[in-house]
DNA sequence: AATTCTGTTGATCAGATGATCTTTAAAAGT
DNA sequence: ACTTTTAAAGATCATCTGATCAACAGAATT
């Protein structure tokens, strides 16, 4: 594209001849950069171009991986590991706390998880591609987050409407979309993300008419 | 990638040998076969596989779209042209009519266009690939129905809480989400998505306290 | 039926791209 | 200091991919 080869005009480090790292170390740079690069222009970018960010040879890549499908499968794990802490379906189902205070606690750490441009994209990227690790991470996400969600929902429901899993999701992915909107639309964000979540547990609660001590 | 030459195996017609389509025709035949193509692999896809799907020479396409970028354009007009009614605006701010059941209709029908997998995922694959069309979209979206539902909202909610702008984003994205777990996740769709609007809209209404006749 | 027009094909190019392999040189071991 | 080990670079391959262009053939015109 641009000949960039000089100096100082890289993304990452370009300057320092350091080389021979070791190898644990160099496979988690390459990972690292991967996933930013790969967020960016999606999982069809070009290997030499990764390199180039590296400040590395692009035949390097393949000293580690030996395919570049190796490579996006290790970009995929380095995302989505890690992504969903496993103590949250204890913690959401705590009854001693008020849910609209488990609720809040959730999505406050879940938002400030997966808010973030490199993760979202990468989910929506691998996501339009049928990657199964997406599919597992939202039957992952189904399974211990939002069904116990509807169990306590329903255990503090006073109206008459029912709950179902479909409110759920609504409320999962009302909250979703501002993370889409500012990564994936790059459109400006609510200024206090925090603020807007707690609406949208609010309007959840309230129209199963469970109030904020419930 | 597969030796597909002989017969009765392409998704598209393969079977005639019908040449020579009068230009306006062919072009749109040729629109048509991309958006479905590239929906389901992305902006990236080979103009190779394209033309096999069409049953037509690769170098046919360059005929009617001197680049490939230009054909990708036409993608997004026929995609995204007449995807926003220019009567929404006026119908959704008809205050003869109580607001919820306006916006049932507004979101009965915005979701028969939107909830389709081409459209869906091509609006996807735009919206990471930043293109402007998209951009472009989103900010008519929010002039255009989102703003003047905030404002007929503001003009009946009967709470403390006044409406925001968000709201009216969480409402939408909500909806939306919908769309994006069937296509671009492709996961199970409910059932019915009308009652799972209804229900959104009326959590979203009763939060403000605007009942189903105000 | 012959001629003209033009939609379509087939061959091909130039650059890009994933991948391989030999060579170089930095670090560890002696 | 010398040798061994092995990251990393450099050159290169085979294929893919967007794009070009001359040649072909179906349809309209005369």
């Amino acid at each position: 594209m641009d000949g960039r080869n000089d100096k100082s005009d890289m993304a990452a480090d370009d300057s320092a001849p350091r080389r021979r790292l070791p190898p644990a170390e160099r496979r988690q740079q390459i990972v690292d950069e991967a996933v930013q690069y790969f967020a960016e222009v999606g999982l069809e970018g070009k290997t030499r171009e990764l390199a180039k960010r590296l400040g590395v040879t692009q035949s390097l890549l393949f000293n580690y991986f030996s395919t570049k499908d190796e490579l996006i499968e290790a970009v995929y794990e380095k995302v989505y590991i890690g992504r969903l802490s496993t103590d949250w379906p204890e913690r959401l189902t705590d009854r001693s706390v008020p849910l609209r205070q488990r609720l809040l606690a959730f999505y406050s750490e879940y938002s400030a998880l997966i808010f973030e441009r490199a993760w979202m994209r990468i989910f929506m990227f691998s996501g339009l591609a049928g990657a199964s690790l997406n599919h597992r991470y939202l039957k992952h996400l189904g399974d211990v987050i939002l069904r116990p969600l509807l169990a306590e929902t329903e255990n503090l429901a006073r109206n008459t409407s029912r709950p179902t899993m479909e409110d759920v999701w609504n409320l999962h992915g009302g909250i979703v979309y501002i993370g889409i909107r500012q990564h994936i639309y790059r459109m400006p964000a609510p200024e206090n993300p925090e603020d807007e979540i707690a609406r949208a547990i609010d309007k959840y609660l309230s129209f199963f008419g469970i109030g904020p001590d419930d």
